[in-house]
DNA sequence: ATAAAAGTCTATCAAATGACTAGACAATAA
DNA sequence: TTATTGTCTAGTCATTTGATAGACTTTTAT
């Protein structure tokens, strides 16, 4: 299951996307309209800011936007950033792989599984932009 | 990503469906082979056993066995027991469902594209079984 | 200038979860 | 009848998660 940090911060990009190219959006407007804690969303969007996702400014006109196109981010890239792996197991992670530490056997059977199990979730994930959560307008 | 009790369920499961119909083996032999803390083992077997998949035999000749064909469990359902929900929302899970608290819109967008990820795994989880962890015999 | 409004950053906290352990108990076969 | 095996409840300990506090910096409107 994905944390909740990690849903926040979909919920919050689903915003930012509709808003992009449309000037700055307030923390306290996200965190209103989304029904976020505002100083845990702080944190999410400073994250992503530092993923080179968002991009903010500061002062009376500041806020925070998508820096870049909402199609060129992947939803994987995004669950990787606040939530980390996407396999089920890390011996089987494109992105975080760590071998197990008890795993003697040579020919492990449940690796492969969750080889296909990752691929089937990425053949989703990569495919799907913050386009494909972009929030309807009013 | 799995817990650490996952993986240790489904590698003691590979060795116990390896030992179908071969009568009972030992908690002890189990955790020997797996490198698996024989107590927490002990847990896991006996969730399982509740869960039906697995009988066990106490006394001098005891032990654990798998009480159904291995062709009959999908890996799915030894996730749900030991892990929990499969989808990555809980308002897209089919066997753990609850609505989001804080989903204010009638139509969110990211639910569809967890449901879609959701299906991709199942796809997988559901088709594969013990019969296809089951550890080479020497 | 300067005050108000915004994001930045570090630290902290409580609650939940995860991984594991202890130990008394119950059943069984030799 | 006793050694061996599983049963079960409870507890511990470390880590992670979700959330908060507050001082600080930057920016803009006046």
């Amino acid at each position: 299951m994905l944390s909740q940090k990690a849903k926040y911060a979909l919920q919050a990009l689903g915003l930012l996307t509709a808003r992009y190219e449309k000037g700055p959006v307030l923390i306290s407007e996200i965190a209103d309209q989304k029904k976020i804690p505002i100083k845990f969303l702080e944190n999410i969007l400073l994250e992503l800011k530092h993923a080179d996702i968002l991009e903010s400014y500061r002062g009376r006109t500041g806020g925070y936007a998508l820096k870049v196109h909402p199609k060129s981010v992947k939803l994987s890239q995004i669950i990787r950033i606040v939530n980390g792996p996407i396999a089920m197991l890390s011996c089987v992670s494109l992105n975080f792989y760590k071998a197990c530490d008890n795993c003697t056997e040579q020919i492990c059977k449940i690796n492969p599984v969750m080889a296909e199990a990752r691929d089937a979730v990425l053949k989703i994930l990569d495919r799907r932009t913050l386009a494909d959560i972009r929030d309807e307008e009013f």
